[in-house]
DNA sequence: CCAATATCGTAAGTATGCTGACTTTTTTTG
DNA sequence: CAAAAAAAGTCAGCATACTTACGATATTGG
């Protein structure tokens, strides 16, 4: 009975498909406890740093389709991480914004996520350098998206009244 | 309008999940035109390896649930780049295997992504050997999975040729 | 001013993955 | 041998993500 499987030959693409999958199902193991989920902590993550946002702009910083991201957010308010409210001053607009609750779950998972990750017999910064690369390249071919940093200024200043 | 999202920043979860939901986006955007998905390439590229072989065992080696396998599966057979039949020895057990014009299709996937992976400015040997560690590890803690060059000993005697 | 146009969010359908429960068939065991 | 356990696949239901299409609400331009 042969040690391993032929990990060697796999075509990069399989590599990277697996990696992540795997890497996934167990981040989300973890996270079931906290209640939340991979995609979950990714927008609370995100809208930690930018405060209340749309969703489209939410969709456009995490590189999902604002679909996706409808659905990941119709979940989150569920368990009441995120609240929504229509914006005064343009009502096509739904601001998203984190409530108490949903930092908790966020700070939480991401410490969890660290403990993790440093349990992996792996150069992480290296690794992280290489995945950088890959996001910067393959986002670029697909059209910029939005920053993270300033894409709030239009309808971050309206809304902090939470 | 600054340059670029605060991507330093990200937790290497979201880096991961990131890098490999673009890579399956570009690498399916390619596969469209040949008529299969990464799931499909994936599964096709080990059936070529292994010869005929039982859907519990192709779902081992990739390493997903015979499940989702057996969707893949359904859509491979659905545009006759497998076939299946009933092994008249065990009647549970169903072997796939590749059709002609499953393994044309397989062989220019696989060409094009190595095309596509030699524009990407990154050292591909060395991130794949950090993937190989990743899957490595991920997969021990899951259990162990099938042998993909052995496991195929009880069923493969139809159709082995490599 | 009102009709095009653009934007925000949702809905429907599909693909890929997961879990849990089920049927059919084989194997094990009392 | 019959009952129990195990194994192979399927079905149902959910999560994440994509595409295409649509409704509601601005914005713009004739």
């Amino acid at each position: 009975m042969i040690g391993m499987p032929d990990i060697e030959r796999w075509p990069t693409g399989r590599l990277l498909s697996t990696a992540a999958r795997l890497a996934e199902n167990a981040w989300d193991d973890s996270l079931r406890s906290i209640g939340l989920t991979h995609a979950g902590v990714i927008a609370l993550e995100v809208l930690a740093n930018t405060g209340p946002i749309t969703q489209t702009m939410l969709a456009q910083i995490v590189r999902v389709q604002a679909q996706t991201m409808g659905q990941t957010l119709n979940r989150l308010e569920a368990h009441h991480h995120i609240g929504r409210r229509r914006s005064p001053e343009d009502r096509r607009v739904q601001l998203v914004s984190l409530t108490d609750a949903g930092r908790d779950a966020m700070e939480r998972a991401l410490k969890s996520e660290q403990q993790a990750l440093s349990k992996l017999p792996i150069d992480i910064d290296a690794f992280r350098n290489e995945l950088k690369v890959l996001v910067r390249e393959l986002a670029r071919r697909q059209g910029p998206a939005a920053n993270e940093n300033l894409s709030v200024d239009r309808y971050a200043s309206a809304g902090r009244e939470d």
